[in-house]
DNA sequence: GTCTATAATGAGATAGAC
DNA sequence: GTCTATCTCATTATAGAC
């Protein structure tokens, strides 16, 4: 807050305390929390080993930290998107493609930056939120992505209101489910396709995406 | 194949290999590869961690043997469905939602049954094909699930012949993102609906799955 | 096939000098 | 804030008796 770099993305005068938060990012995505291993990381911070600790306490703590440090501003984006739909259906209900855009659109956009601290994040973030509930590490992000989550619920619910509750649950979770495996980009597709499609192209991915679940959502949801 | 016991669902008469297998399974699935430990494993089947090692080699070679227990049968039931799909539409295309169900249906309905080993090695399957392609205990997975998603893939096409080829690859990108965080029953719906929905409703869950992704492909592939 | 005992390695975390 | 050296413990894997 106080003495911070302003411009953290380049690697000039970056702080061990910094590296180490982008080799923590980067192996954690790459290789899960249990199999990035604390030495990994230090060395790939090029620090030793009992920096980590002084920092950040334990792996979990570290863990933590990572999350912490950009997940606030991934909140922000979702809701500054979500405003400006919004305000651009002026009081009636927000297109269904507008939503889905406001709700992935951020997150695929960052991590399609080219910036590969949000790259790594975005992959972090679809392996964690893949876990099951009790994961330690699933904790710091929950209370973030269910309430924000909900808001996008409520409008979705504006936009059908003739909808079963429960079904209007189902299409966000098979949109969720879908998005977090987008943002790990596993290959999947890139070895299925041939090549034809890669997934990391994200622009790509984000329109295909969109537009394949909005015409689900309407014609799932307007029926009853 | 020579001597095994004709019903292995219960736990009467099984081995000490079976045992091992059906831990090894179940704690995979629950912490993932890494966090599973071989004690773990040896404790769950009440046998001595030696006796894994003996049965099975390395840690990765017990992981290959969980899949390739199931995984053929899995794959049968794949076909048996997309076979009976093809021979109910008489030559014609199939409809989609025939189609979607018979891809995603049968693991589905194998963790549904009531059976705790297929309920795990669901869970695990949709763990591990999230992961990325490096990770070594994806091998023994994409030889099976690939060449069976591309016989899928095959009938697709026929149903949409006028659809652009990349864009039938996203939608079943699409559709295989979303089951495999389905098939891990994390509960993120759970928490997000307050108890509305359940992730371990897998026979609503198939229902509501089908018919959005069915109006999802409709409106999507029919285009141009 | 099964078990006890143990080896060999690598893990997370700490002490204390600079 | 940073580093060297080390502790303690859990990990996979093996040796060899029964």
């Amino acid at each position: 807050m106080s003495s911070k770099p302003m411009i953290s993305t380049y690697h000039e005068q970056e702080t061990a305390r910094d590296r180490i938060l982008d080799a923590a990012e980067a192996l954690f995505a790459e290789h899960g929390y249990y199999a990035a291993t604390m030495r990994d990381i230090a060395r790939e911070a090029v620090v030793p080993t009992s920096l980590i600790t002084h920092h950040f306490g334990t792996k979990d703590d570290l863990f933590s930290e990572v999350i912490h440090r950009r997940v606030p501003e991934q909140i922000a984006d979702m809701h500054r998107e979500l405003s400006a739909a919004k305000a651009a259906s002026k009081g009636g209900p927000i297109p269904i493609e507008a939503l889905i855009h406001a709700y992935i659109g951020p997150m695929m956009l960052r991590s399609a930056s080219g910036d590969p601290g949000w790259k790594n994040y975005a992959r972090l973030l679809g392996l964690a939120m893949h876990g099951r509930q009790y994961a330690q590490f699933l904790k710091p992000m929950i209370g973030y992505y269910d309430p924000i989550t909900n808001e996008f619920m409520a409008e979705l619910r504006l936009i059908y209101p003739d909808a079963d509750a429960r079904r209007l649950h189902w299409a966000m979770y098979f949109l969720q489910a879908s998005i977090l495996h987008v943002l790990v980009e596993a290959g999947m597709v890139d070895r299925q396709s041939g090549g034809l499609c890669r997934s990391n192209d994200l622009p790509t991915i984000l329109d295909e995406m969109v537009a394949l679940f909005a015409a689900g959502f309407e014609g799932r949801l307007n029926a009853r």
